[in-house]
RNA sequence: GCGCCCUUAGCUCAGCUGGAUAGAGCGUCUGACUUCGGAUCAGAAGGUCGGGGGUUCGAAUCCCUCAGGGCGUACCA
């Protein structure tokens, strides 16, 4: 529908002055038209003519078309344009049609064991799930995968602790109640971590249980180390779930990406990468990065020989298109360096990889999630939460989700998050549960109305408002697909909330004359929003 | 030092590949309720789009420069 038109354009700019143009439609302020174009713009220069003239010739042509109820040239030469009503609403029963068709694999979730998971986590994991659902409405074949690090230096400081703690008695970790296991954890690990920096002796020995978790040759050492990393899988899983995000269909562990990177790695010492002080590393600066060292001087594998590892073991089991790495901003031109590396090293992912890094999460009491403190573990987030919904007399589970959600996903991926708990669940404003309400409400008019609904064909302007608002849904869910970012929808579904409930506000439907036509209006309204709130995996509530 | 990112209303953010009077929410002030669910709606105040240059018919958007902030810069992840 809107291609159509798109083409009709070019079609009059093509007979009109034998020109190709690229034309965009966009939507300008209700007041000018449904549609705008600024082609007569474009074409001005090229024709040596007064873009106005342009316009008008264009406009005369467009005139005519069948689409069309109106056409006019307004300001420095931009084309306005109405629908007719019957188009109109064509468009807004219209939806959005994928179709790449390729195969994607995304990293959803990353949390490390032997660490809290913190509200970084949060964020990451629940808009690396939301662009998972963007690519699957575009039509990939999408896999959600995760990846931890189950081995290396932090999980030497947690082991350090707890090994302390138990004093050789292993039966000890049985006390432990399961939801004091994450807390236990997040303990050792600030223990290991505080006790690294204090001596060299301590040092040494932490380095020395860092290197066991990659041999697990110690039988008490194992023993522990298994313990806690499955329990620490256990509460990721529960906060996933918690969180509204899908599950992963595979898990990567850095052990088992380990050996393969840093084979691959050596298989490239004097093309790829380079010797330098024992270590072999990798130029990165002519990428935008710097240089990175994979291999560390004593033959051990880091992070980013790790990564490359990875790489592989995603491309045997997928053979993907695409695979996205979901990260914070902070590793943003480690991973230019990364993938500048693996392309080398590996043409057959030349292209494939792709990393998107967010921003950071801030509360707005101004305490940083990069700090070690405890305030900003996820559970002090579903607590504040809580108490905060339950304060103002809902305390369903999917309220409080979709508040958590909402606040995250409703920014530009990319720019620093600002969380504020009492904001996030006011329920007033630009929300999750303002949205949830808007739908329930809608959905309330459905059930009470005793008639059928009519198929709706001409528009009143209140109407029409609305109407003209369903119709930018789909052009609205192309846009978040094309550049990935759920915040659009987020917009959108809050205008759209916010026409319809002006409509509303003037406007009776049960009892009304037009009641059978309205009734199709707020059905269709009712749709829109479970859709677009759909793709954010927040429920839609029947009522609140 | 070098590199990347950021700077829009008191606060938190949008602003669609440069386009028409720069938009929301929160907060503040003023209104609308025997409510088809007021968890709503209407209105007001509030901006030299960090500063300065440039390109263009036209710049919050592109280029240069300065200031301020964040992050990264070799054996952490």
């Amino acid at each position: 529908m809107r291609q159509q038109l798109r083409q009709n354009i070019i079609g009059v700019c093509q007979r009109l002055f034998n020109q190709e143009v690229d034309v965009v439609l966009t939507r300008p302020d209700s007041q000018f038209g449904d549609f705008a174009c600024n082609v007569a713009l474009q074409l001005a220069k090229p024709l040596g003519k007064n873009p106005r003239e342009v316009a008008q010739m264009i406009a005369d042509e467009l005139a005519q078309d069948e689409l069309l109820q109106s056409v006019s040239v307004a300001g420095p030469g931009f084309i306005n344009m109405f629908l007719t009503d019957e188009a109109l609403l064509k468009l807004a029963g219209s939806h959005y049609e994928g179709g790449a068709g390729q195969t994607v694999v995304i990293e959803t979730n990353n949390p490390n064991p032997f660490k809290a998971m913190h509200i970084g986590h949060a964020y990451n994991a629940i808009t690396a799930d939301t662009m998972a659902n963007l690519l699957q409405y575009e039509g990939n074949d999408v896999h959600r995968v995760s990846y931890h690090g189950d081995v290396g230096a932090h999980v030497g400081k947690s082991m350090y602790s707890i090994l302390e703690w138990l004093d050789g008695d292993t039966s000890k970790l049985e006390t432990i109640a399961i939801d004091e296991r994450n807390s236990f954890m997040s303990e050792h690990y600030a223990r290991g971590a505080a006790a690294y920096d204090k001596d060299e002796t301590t040092k040494q020995k932490i380095n020395e249980l860092a290197k066991q978790s990659f041999k697990l040759d110690d039988q008490t050492y194992k023993t522990v180390y298994e313990i806690c990393i499955a329990w620490s899988f256990e509460e990721i899983d529960r906060i996933i779930d918690r969180l509204g995000n899908n599950r992963v269909e595979k898990r990567y562990l850095e052990s088992q990406a380990n050996a393969l990177g840093v084979a691959t790695v050596q298989d490239h010492v004097g093309t790829v990468f380079r010797e330098s002080d024992g270590a072999v590393v990798f130029d990165g600066e002519q990428y935008g990065s710097f240089t990175n060292v994979f291999v560390a001087s004593n033959g051990e594998g880091l992070y980013a020989a790790r990564d490359l590892g990875l790489m592989q073991l995603k491309h045997q089991d997928f053979q993907a298109d695409k695979s996205y790495i979901v990260t914070g901003g902070e590793q943003r031109d480690y991973f230019k360096g990364v993938i500048a590396a693996a392309e080398q090293c590996l043409p057959d992912l030349k292209g494939v990889t792709v990393n998107v890094s967010t921003g950071l999460v801030k509360l707005s009491t101004g305490k940083m999630s990069s700090r070690t403190g405890d305030v900003l573990d996820i559970h002090w987030l579903f607590e504040q939460m809580e108490e905060a919904v339950e304060a103002r007399g809902s305390a369903a589970d999917h309220i409080l989700l979709g508040a958590i959600r909402y606040e995250f996903l409703k920014v530009k991926i990319g720019s620093d998050v600002v969380f504020d708990v009492g904001e996030a669940v006011s329920i007033k404003g630009n929300t999750g549960p303002y949205l949830q309400y808007a739908h329930a409400r809608a959905r309330s008019i459905l059930r009470k109305s005793e008639i059928q609904s009519e198929n709706i064909m001409n528009l009143e302007e209140d109407e029409r408002s609305l109407v003209r608002k369903l119709g930018e849904y789909e052009q609205t869910v192309e846009l978040a697909v094309s550049e990935l970012l759920p915040h659009y929808v987020c917009t959108y579904l809050y205008e759209l909330a916010q026409v319809f409930n002006r409509f509303y506000e003037s406007n009776t439907v049960i009892g009304h004359e037009r009641e059978a036509q309205r009734l199709q209006l707020v059905d269709m309204y009712s749709q829109t929003l479970r859709n677009g709130l759909d793709i954010l995996n927040i429920t839609a509530p029947e009522q609140m």
